[in-house]
DNA sequence: CTGAAAGCGCTTACAG
DNA sequence: CTGAAAGCGCTTACAG
């Protein structure tokens, strides 16, 4: 094994200065077309590489980007922000950025579980993704490094976002259920403290409202929300409170899809029909969506999509330092399958 | 926003040296406690943080680890491998390191589609979660730089592992739907180009042998392995092959638990009852496993303590250059449930 | 116990 | 178009 090769080696190897291998490795200023090409010949003969911490040093940048996610959201059940983080690899990829992971916990206090590129100052911006302890945004607000947050939100503090139409998708999925004929439309929810779920809750309200079903909009027997994590027993749990309450309801509005698979396993446990007897509607398009049985109609979210967004937003801070805030809103896409509609699902024909 | 401060501001505002101030952030060298005390206040009162870089560039190392998952794994339906991320990024901060997380597709075409922080050395060495193509191995092996497999093997090049103890792990299901009676088991698997999944599938095979059922371990009617990616279909699909074959069986063990689901699924709808027709026992453990009706028995995989194995092995190569490979194996540990226990599903008593 | 100096591998003005 | 030199922010022998 030979020692790492540097770029005085390649300026000796090729005759040259040091400087010159440097100009033809940045581009930047003029080398003659021969000049470089020899250059170039021997840099990739040696396989040679700049070391990235030695042009950091000089630069002042790092060439890192922080990902910073709670440890359930990278862990839960649903495969969400691994999509976005893996949207967000893929476009700092494409800048030479590297994306330094890592996790938070529920029970974050700053400064001591700050991650430690914060406090290092090891990355030029940082990316968190989805909701997080506030305390960590307040931590990093005054820090003055650019940060964005994605499908969340400071109850106080106003930062860069990146954020999913959540009150028009939950719109769409009213409007389509009402396009097919139901009428009392339950909402099933996950986590009530967690913003996105709130504001497709008020889709939900709102699309009802706007029907002329206000009725139903503020009828809270029909709805079901707690203020845990998501799981699908939610959703289960959801299904069959209604159902006690005999409370009249054919159709389901869930919060999201994780929510919708337990809503489909209870309604099936008790013997009912999807979409029979009751359709169900979930929100994000994970794809057990599209292993379920009946398929799940959904509001589909571009979860590869948030995390590009959200690498170029911090592109645009670094570029334009005190530019302001940028805000950014993510449109959704009603999937429809075989969850609400009774045709659809019987004898494959559309509606 | 005032400028970066550095050591020399350090120097200068407790009235030492820079050396000095290296000293006591190193805790290498002596100091006395009285200008220790001074400097360590300077540097708290000032948050000052040495630059990362420039301690990377005198030390030669990067206090970066790579770690490389393929974008199938890092967003399939499975909650795996992000465990397994989770369990590294905890590991590696501990030893203050950063994790450097990319994802490679499965058109995977070295060298240019190999990571970046590959050829640029900006990592002391490299995990990689999965099965990845094996092209990046046969990349990533001559480059003379520490890595480790998890959960992944390459078919000829010999590498530092870390792995599940499938075949154990299978012989521990299928011992126990024996220890209940159940004799006709039946082997539903995702794809059988996994090795896992095929170690699993002569874990089967051999407690079967073992208990003197080999017709069982050799009919293959009874067994449906595809070589397609898993997913919940791949479980259903495996139920209603074998049902149509019109084979006898009273249980079936799943290559994992996605699998199963499937197969829980599949037999819900053709009117089956579990754990009551017929036994279904999984592989992993994944959260959902603790959601469905019935409860998932299955073999439990420290997917956390896989991340923090990987983690731990490489720095023991980074200690120890030129010490050889390492294999770890990880046990499993048998999560009995409902879903293989009549009794237990009907009136909640243990057998 | 502490300081002056060299050096890690690059980039960037500045001369020429 | 190319080279010599300074400097990025640290650490590490080496003197003292």
């Amino acid at each position: 094994m030979m020692a790492k090769m540097t770029i005085k080696d390649m300026a000796r190897l090729a005759g040259v200065s040091v400087s010159t291998v440097s100009l033809v490795l940045s581009n930047h200023g003029y080398v003659s077309a021969k000049t470089r090409r020899r250059v170039e010949r021997i840099i990739a003969k040696h396989n040679y590489h700049p070391r990235q911490s030695a042009r950091n040093l000089v630069s002042g940048r790092t060439g890192n980007m922080g990902f910073i996610i709670s440890d359930i959201h990278l862990s839960g059940t649903e495969f969400f922000y691994s999509r976005v983080l893996l949207g967000a690899e893929l476009e700092a990829r494409k800048k030479d950025y590297y994306l330094l992971v890592t996790t938070v916990g529920d029970t974050f206090q700053p400064p001591q579980d700050a991650p430690r590129f914060l406090k290092g100052g090891d990355v030029d911006g940082v990316i968190i993704a989805g909701s997080v302890p506030e305390e960590l945004v307040s931590y990093i607000h005054p820090l003055n490094i650019p940060y964005v947050l994605v499908d969340y939100k400071h109850p106080s503090i106003d930062s860069n976002l990146v954020q999913i139409e959540n009150h028009d998708g939950a719109c769409q999925a009213v409007e389509h259920l009402l396009r097919h004929g139901y009428r009392r439309i339950a909402f099933v929810g996950g986590s009530c403290r967690h913003a996105s779920i709130r504001e497709r809750f008020r889709g939900y309200q709102s699309a009802l409202h706007q029907a002329g079903l206000s009725e139903v909009a503020q009828d809270d027997s029909l709805h079901f929300l707690v203020p845990e994590e998501t799981t699908a027993l939610i959703g289960a749990r959801g299904i069959n409170t209604l159902l006690d309450r005999a409370v009249q309801f054919d159709a389901v509005v869930c919060a999201n899809d994780t929510t919708a698979l337990g809503c489909l396993n209870a309604l099936q446990e008790r013997g009912l029909d999807v979409p029979g007897d009751m359709a169900v509607i979930g929100f994000d398009d994970i794809r057990y969506a599209t292993e379920t049985k009946p398929l799940l109609t959904t509001v589909h979210v571009p979860k590869l999509e948030l995390g590009v967004q959200a690498v170029r937003l911090l592109f645009e801070c670094l570029e334009n330092p005190g530019g302001g805030l940028y805000h950014r809103s993510i449109g959704t896409e009603l999937m429809v399958r075989e969850s609400t509609s009774r045709v659809l699902a019987e004898t494959g024909a559309a509606v």
